[in-house]
DNA sequence: CGATCTACGTCGTTAGCCGT
DNA sequence: ACGGCTAACGACGTAGATCG
């Protein structure tokens, strides 16, 4: 190279910025899905990106985990240029230009695969990963991700290599104007000597672009909050009994975060609180914000690919809104169907499909032949013959073994409950597994009655300390929060105003943002049930539930 | 001189962190 | 979930220091 680039202002240095999407985790184990490369410098702030898909050689596939992380699958793909020509457009564009280095976060990934191709490409390779390591070793995650949500430049949810490009030489621009600043790096030659000489520091003190102030300025009262980036995208909301302890939780105890916590506080650069009156409203209020603004890093309350189903009685037909022939539910559905309806066919047919199979044993291959052995190991268990089963039978069944099962958690320590050691494809397992899935439809359907009917009711809780203070009131409507206001002492619960609605009715309200707004609900009234607060709650028109009973049902959903 | 302790280097294993 | 790298750790061995 050139002694003139070396001695280049780094703000004036041309680079090539590249990023890629794989299908594995190293060349030997993975192809080429997409490459992205952008010519530019530091001193250019909008750089053009040019992205390609590449198209997955002969019998190649891209698994589920990878679909889900950039968005692209087989289907993605098939119009896509092949490797080779791509390859070949990136060399045309090498020869053309100028270029001192080639700038990618975690290099030695990005560099694995690019380097095999024949790109016309020798330069040095620069990685903003381990410039981050001792530029920002406080940093709690040092993924492309969370360094450049640190410096401001949010990602989009997918992983694309366009975005990871224009990231990665946003946070160049942000290096490159550090070092002139503060390390008196100025030139390539510079730069190269400061890495071999910068071992990354050991026990760093954390930093966090969110200022100390802010969050310690928070109240201590329950409520929502939102943690957000620096261009104010929601990357997650939040629930609090108090949000100044909540919130603070996140910044002083990195030890106990996941790490895509890390990798959320990271990016957070301000705060933004609503203040509730309870932390029961909290978590209501918290549900809504959730389905509205679908935050990136709320991954259990967002709608994701989960869908409320009903079924008809025999399992054969399901229906997304319940109807007088389909009603059994609102149960939630994950995938393309319901494990319930497996036992629809294993009862319609003798050599059922072979779908199933994977769904049944986790994964594993199971052939139709396995499954019809399992399914009459269980039917001998259960002295259901060999006639036609009753779908009667089967929730019966369902329930005696949701039971059985509660009883052996409480008996037992649940984590020395037997671990069936029987390979995934025997008959043994397959009967264990289709209990299993006969006892959670049992408990999903008690749930969804429990559910259904809390959509038409009246709840008030104790929630200071002083059993004189006046009691918090809320009224459930159509699934909804009606009405809150308080309830004086010694005035009566009144009645739900939906009480007489029909089961059919309560069931048409039902969509995801109600199921979930009602689970929430639920697993609130158990916290104040384990808290020892006093609490009435009125469920369509029966009498108002006292807490010794109300704590038996929330045991069983 | 031999026994014991400490300091330091080397080797092999492990945990954690990146990427997809 | 998986591959691959590195920092961290612990086991081990050796060399040198210290002491009886």
């Amino acid at each position: 190279m050139a002694d003139s680039t070396m001695l280049t202002s780094l703000f004036e240095l041309p680079i090539l910025v590249v990023d890629c999407q794989t299908t594995g985790a190293s060349p030997a184990h993975g192809h080429l899905i997409e490459l992205a490369w952008s010519w530019t410098a530091a001193a250019l702030h909008s750089p053009d990106v040019v992205a390609r898909k590449i198209a997955l050689p002969q019998g190649a596939t891209v698994s589920r985990r990878v679909q889900q992380i950039t968005g692209l699958g087989p289907l993605d793909l098939v119009d896509a240029p092949a490797a080779l020509e791509v390859c070949q457009e990136l060399r045309a564009q090498t020869c053309a230009r100028q270029v001192a280095a080639v700038v990618a976060h975690y290099a030695r990934f990005e560099r694995s695969f690019v380097e095999p191709l024949d790109t016309g490409l020798s330069h040095p390779w620069i990685c903003t990963h381990a410039i981050a390591r001792r530029l920002l070793p406080g940093l709690p995650r040092l993924g492309l991700r969370a360094v450049a949500g640190y410096l401001g430049y949010t990602l989009a949810e997918e992983k694309r290599a366009g975005d990871h490009v224009l990231a990665t030489a946003f946070v160049w621009r942000a290096f490159v104007d550090l070092f002139e600043r503060e390390h008196a790096v100025f030139t390539l030659a510079d730069l190269m000597d400061w890495l071999v000489q910068t071992p990354a520091p050991r026990d760093a003190s954390r930093i966090y672009a969110m200022p100390r102030e802010k969050r310690l300025a928070l109240p201590e009262t329950p409520g929502v909050y939102h943690l957000l980036s620096r261009s104010g995208d929601v990357l997650y909301v939040g629930k609090a009994s108090s949000l100044k302890d909540r919130v603070n939780s996140y910044f002083r105890s990195p030890g106990t975060l996941s790490s895509s916590k890390h990798e959320l506080v990271s990016q957070v650069h301000d705060i933004a609180v609503t203040e509730t009156g309870s932390s029961l409203e909290a978590a209501l209020l918290e549900n809504e914000h959730i389905k509205h603004l679908a935050p990136p890093y709320n991954a259990s309350l967002r709608e994701g690919r989960r869908r409320v189903v009903y079924l008809s009685s025999n399992l054969t037909e399901s229906s997304p809104v319940s109807a007088p022939t389909v009603m059994l539910g609102p149960l939630i559905r994950r995938d393309e169907r319901h494990p319930i309806e497996l036992f629809a066919a294993l009862v319609e047919t003798t050599t059922p499909d072979a779908l199933w199979a994977g769904e049944l044993a986790g994964g594993h291959d199971v052939d139709a032949a396995a499954l019809a052995a399992g399914f009459a190991l269980f039917r001998e268990r259960h002295g259901l013959g060999t006639q036609a089963v009753v779908l009667a039978d089967l929730l019966r069944l369902g329930r005696e073994l949701l039971r059985a099962r509660e009883r052996a958690i409480a008996i037992d320590d649940p984590d020395e409950l037997p671990v069936d050691e029987q390979p995934a494809d025997s008959p043994q397992a397959i009967a264990t597994r289709l209990e299993r899935i006969l006892s959670n439809f049992s408990r999903e359907l008690a749930r969804a009655r429990w559910l259904c009917r809390l959509s038409e009711s009246v709840l008030a809780w104790e929630d200071g300390e002083s059993p004189e203070h006046p009691r918090r009131m809320l009224v459930i409507h159509q699934g909804r929060v009606w009405e809150q206001g308080e309830l004086e002492a010694g005035e009566p619960l009144p009645l739900p105003p939906g009480h007489r609605r029909s089961r059919l009715q309560r069931q048409g309200v039902m969509d995801l943002g109600t199921y979930d707004r009602l689970r929430v609900l639920t697993t609130e009234l158990r916290r104040l049930v384990a808290a020892d607060k006093a609490l009435w709650l009125r469920v369509g028109h029966a009498e108002p539930i006292k807490t010794a009973r109300l704590a038996r049902i929330l045991l069983h959903l």
